[in-house]
DNA sequence: ATCTTGTTTC
C-alpha cells in the first residue's frame, strides 16, 4: 500500500475531506504526529490564529479523535467567528462526537452567537444518532423560526432524523413542504421509507423523481437495496440490481454490504458468506462496514476459520483499529470459545465503548467466568461508562450462571432505581433463572407474575428448568403449559411436558399432547454443537 | 463551512 507522504502535501492536510483518506493510508497516529508538527510550524509563523487556518486545524483534530485539541485550536481564534463554530459542530457530528457537538452548540448559544443554517444539518445528525427527539424537535422549531425550511440541506437532514426516529409521516410532511426537492432530499426520503419497512413506497418515490427529471444515483439504488434486503426480499434485490446496471450504475461496496447485511439479518448466514465471496470476485474490497456486517455471520455459524481470515485481512489493511470491527471481532472470538483472544482484543482497544464492555461481559458470563464479569462491570461503573440494558442483561446472566443470587437481585434493583432502565423480557428471564437455580421457585414464579408484559418462553423455560432440577411438579406443569401455548412448534417443550405428565400419571394428557405433536408434524432435532473446532 | 446509501453487543 502506498503511503502518502504528508510533509509535501501539508496543504492538503488542512483541507477538509482528505483526512479520512490520509488516515486510511497512513494510520491515525502517524497522521496526528505530522499534523502536530505542522501545527507547531503554523504557530511559530504566526498564522495559526488566522480564522481560516484555525478552522482547518479544528477539523483536523476532531477527525483524529482529539476533541480537546480541536477545542484548544478553536479557542485560539482571535474572535469567535461563525464558520469556526460550523466546523467544530460539523466535525464533531461527522466523527461520532454527538454529545460534544450539541454541548458545543449550547456554549455557543450562551455566548449569544447567531444560529447559522450551515450548522443545522450537523445538529440534526447529532440528535438523530443520540436518538434525542427533544433536542431534534427543538432544532426543527428553530428552523421554522429562522425560516430555514426551504434549505434543501436542512430539509434532507430533517427527513433523515425523523425517519430514524421512526416518524416517517413527519419526514414526509417536511418533504412535501419543500417547494423544490433535489436529489439528496429524494434520497433522504427514499431511504427513510426503506429503513421503515416501506420499500414499495420508496420505489414509488423513485418513479416520482424520474418524472421530475431527477436521475437516481448510486445512493438512491443502494437505499432501495438496503430496504428490500433487510425485508428479506431477495428477488426484489436482484431486480433492483438489474435496473441499476441498465441505468449505468455498478453495485459498489455499499450495495454489497447492504445485501450481506440483509442476509445476516434474515438468518441467511451461509448466503451472506457467499455474497461476500461474490463481492470479492467482482474486484471490490471490503471496508470496515463490510467487515462489521460479515463477522456476526461467522459468529453465528461459529465459523472461526472465516472469522480468522477476516481478522487477518483487518490487521493487514488497518481496519482492525476501527471501533465497530474490533467489537465484532471480540464478540466473534468470545462466542466461539476463544476467550484469551477476546481478552487480548479487549485490552488492545484504546477507546472502549459500552459495546466493547458489554461484549466482554457477555463473553465472561457465557463461559462461567462470573467473577471476571463482575470485575469488569465494576470497572465500567467506576469509569463512568454508560450502562445500558444490554450491560444488565450481561451481568445478570453472569450472576445467574455463577450462582451470585444476592448480587443479581441487588443489580436488578440498581438497574431500575439508579440507572432508570425498565426491565425487559430478557432481564426478567435472567432473574427467573437466577432465583430458580437458587431453588427459590416460588420467588421465581412471583417474578413472572410481577412482569408488566406477557412473559415469554425464556421466562417460562427458566422456571420449568428450575422446577425440573428442584422437583416442583405443580409449578412445572404451569410453566410447561404456558410454554406449549407460546411455542407449539417446538416439540422439545411438548416432549418435556409429556414426560412430566407421564411421571405424574396423567396419561390422558400425554396422549393428547402426542397427538398434537404428530398433527403438527413436529420432529425432534438432535442436539448438536456448531462450534467449528477443526481450527488450530 | 452544512445534507442523502451500508456498520458491532440481545
Amino acid at each position: 500500500m502506498n503511503k502518502i507522504s504528508i510533509v509535501p502535501c501539508s496543504f492538503r492536510l488542512l483541507s477538509v475531506g482528505y483526512y479520512a483518506e490520509l488516515i486510511e493510508t497512513n494510520g491515525r497516529d502517524r497522521l496526528l504526529c505530522q499534523g502536530r508538527k505542522l501545527h507547531a510550524h503554523l504557530v511559530t509563523s504566526g498564522i495559526a490564529r488566522l480564522t481560516r487556518i484555525a478552522a482547518k486545524l479544528v477539523g483536523f483534530y476532531v477527525e483524529c479523535g482529539k476533541v480537546t485539541d480541536a477545542k484548544k485550536a478553536f479557542d485560539g481564534m482571535p474572535k469567535r467567528d461563525i464558520s469556526g463554530c460550523v466546523v467544530m459542530i460539523g466535525a464533531c457530528a461527522r466523527n461520532g462526537y454527538y454529545q460534544e457537538s450539541l454541548g458545543f452548540f449550547g456554549e455557543m448559544n450562551k455566548e449569544g452567537l447567531k444560529l447559522d443554517a450551515f450548522m443545522i444539518p450537523s445538529l440534526l445528525k447529532a440528535s438523530r444518532n443520540l436518538l434525542d427527539q427533544e433536542f431534534g424537535r427543538m432544532i426543527h422549531c428553530m428552523v421554522l423560526k429562522c425560516s430555514f425550511e426551504s434549505d434543501a440541506f436542512v430539509v434532507s437532514s430533517l427527513i433523515d432524523m425523523y425517519s430514524k426516529f421512526g416518524e416517517v409521516e413527519n419526514a414526509r410532511k417536511v418533504f412535501n413542504d419543500l417547494a423544490e426537492q433535489d436529489l439528496a432530499v429524494f434520497n433522504a426520503m427514499i431511504s427513510g421509507y426503506a429503513n421503515n419497512s416501506q420499500s414499495d413506497e420508496a420505489l414509488n418515490l423513485v418513479q416520482d423523481m424520474k418524472l421530475l427529471g431527477i436521475k437516481p444515483d448510486i445512493i438512491t439504488w443502494n437505499a432501495l437495496i438496503a430496504g428490500f434486503s433487510h425485508m428479506g426480499n431477495e428477488e426484489k434485490v436482484s431486480e433492483i440490481l438489474e435496473i441499476m446496471c441498465l441505468d449505468g450504475h455498478k453495485p459498489d461496496v455499499v450495495s454489497w454490504t447492504s445485501i450481506i447485511s440483509g442476509l445476516v439479518h434474515n438468518f441467511q448466514n451461509e448466503k451472506a458468506l457467499d455474497g461476500f465471496k461474490q463481492m470479492l470476485a467482482h474486484g471490490l474490497y471490503p471496508n470496515s462496514a463490510t467487515i462489521t456486517t460479515l463477522l456476526p455471520a461467522c459468529t453465528t455459524l461459529a465459523n472461526v476459520k472465516h472469522g480468522k481470515e477476516i481478522h487477518s485481512y483487518s490487521v493487514v489493511t488497518g481496519l482492525e483499529d476501527h471501533g465497530f470491527v474490533r467489537s465484532a471481532l471480540l464478540d466473534m472470538y468470545g462466542k466461539c470459545g476463544f476467550i484469551s483472544e477476546a481478552m487480548i482484543l479487549f485490552r488492545m482497544t484504546p477507546k472502549k465503548t459500552t459495546v466493547t464492555f458489554n461484549s466482554m461481559i457477555f463473553c465472561y458470563a457465557n463461559h462461567g467466568l462470573s467473577d471476571k464479569a463482575v470485575e469488569l462491570f465494576n470497572q465500567m461503573e467506576a469509569k463512568g461508562e454508560k450502562l445500558d440494558h444490554l450491560t444488565f442483561t450481561a451481568i445478570l446472566t453472569a450472576c445467574s450462571h455463577g450462582g451470585l443470587t444476592d448480587l443479581g437481585q441487588k443489580l436488578f434493583l440498581l438497574m431500575q432505581n439508579k440507572y432508570r432502565i425498565d426491565p425487559r423480557l430478557e432481564h426478567y428471564a435472567c432473574m427467573v433463572d437466577l432465583l430458580g437455580r437458587a431453588g427459590k421457585l416460588v420467588e421465581a414464579y412471583e417474578m413472572i407474575k410481577a412482569m408488566p408484559m406477557e412473559p415469554d418462553l425464556f421466562a417460562w423455560g427458566a422456571l420449568l428448568g428450575a422446577c425440573r432440577n428442584h422437583g416442583n411438579m405443580e409449578l412445572a406443569k404451569i410453566a410447561a403449559e404456558r410454554l406449549a401455548e407460546l411455542e407449539p412448534e417446538n416439540s422439545g417443550n411438548g416432549l418435556l411436558l409429556s414426560s412430566l405428565y407421564a411421571n405424574a400419571g396423567s396419561w390422558e394428557s400425554v396422549v393428547r399432547l402426542k397427538k398434537m405433536i404428530k398433527k403438527k408434524k413436529l420432529r425432534r432435532f438432535p442436539g448438536s454443537s456448531w462450534v467449528d473446532d477443526k481450527v488450530s
